[in-house]
DNA sequence: AATGGTCTCAACCGCGTCACT
DNA sequence: TAGTGACGCGGTTGAGACCAT
């Protein structure tokens, strides 16, 4: 596959930290013309900056719904748990919480958390015991299901319609057999995926041949015990958690 | 006050993926 | 089916802030 020539190569494209000016004239275009071609954007906005490094400034830190400062305890253990299940999955972490980006989650986690798992005696890539492999803070047969709901690099579409019935079948009873209930919802076929960060856990609105779902098991903070949490967005929409 | 080490985080880089032709 | 263009993600880097001596 060939790639595109990157903007960067491209001559008078600045670099670096960005300055007040080139702020401004981002925001002021984003207010005026909202999201659209991040290639064209610069040229429109009068920035000497490629588009991918316009994107990345807009996202990570001159949105308006972003929100700065530190971590609160909650979203400490949200990221853990996140991590847990997801792994490098930064995105995805993000979009569970609201205001935060992927790049925060991740300086975040690589210089706080850590730390302070190896000082709670975890071992951050593995989440098991680092003197030993006692207990487990996430099992395998929980990845088992959680692959199962999730979507696979490979696919485009979802992986109840890549994979063969028997295949499906098996899977089903693995995880129906674990029922762990680390379901993570699929948006279904009648629904677009949502590259919005925030909203990629859609509900399913048919439930998948998994298992027979609950609209309580499509609420991921639901199940990390953060029902109750304000951080927990979820609620239902016309009977569906989203 | 000066210096050197450490930490933080904004920004860059390269690659994978998707949409379109 | 293959090629192309663009976007998004995760890993890495480096400048500046902070801290200890």
């Amino acid at each position: 596959m060939g790639r595109s020539p990157c903007c960067e190569l491209e001559a008078h494209t600045n670099k670096g930290t960005w300055t007040k000016e080139e702020d401004e004239l981002l925001v002021n275009y984003m207010t005026l013309h909202g999201q659209g071609c991040w290639r064209s954007l610069p040229k429109a906005a009068g920035l000497l900056r490629c588009g991918k490094s316009c994107r990345l400034r807009w996202i990570n830190y001159l949105r308006p719904d972003l929100k700065r400062g530190n971590f609160t305890q909650e979203e400490d253990e949200i990221i853990i748990k996140l991590h847990s299940l997801l792994g490098n999955k930064w995105s995805l972490i993000a979009g569970r919480l609201p205001g935060r980006t992927d790049n925060e989650v991740k300086n975040y986690w690589n210089t706080h958390i850590k730390r302070k798992l190896i000082r709670r005696g975890i071992d951050p890539q593995t989440h098991h015991p680092l003197n030993g492999a006692t207990a487990t803070a996430i099992t395998d047969n929980d990845r088992i299901c959680l692959e199962f709901r999730s979507p696979t690099p490979s696919s485009s579409g979802t992986t109840e319609e890549t994979q063969p019935h028997s295949q499906l079948q098996d899977k089903q009873n693995t995880a129906n057999a674990v029922n762990l209930e680390l379901s993570i919802g699929l948006p279904s076929n009648s629904t677009s995926l949502s590259k919005v960060p925030g909203q990629f856990f859609r509900p399913v609105v048919t439930p998948p041949p998994c298992a027979p779902v609950l609209a309580k098991a499509l609420c991921l903070c639901w199940r990390l015990g953060f029902q109750n949490g304000q951080l927990c967005k979820c609620q239902t929409r016309n009977g569906l958690y989203r």
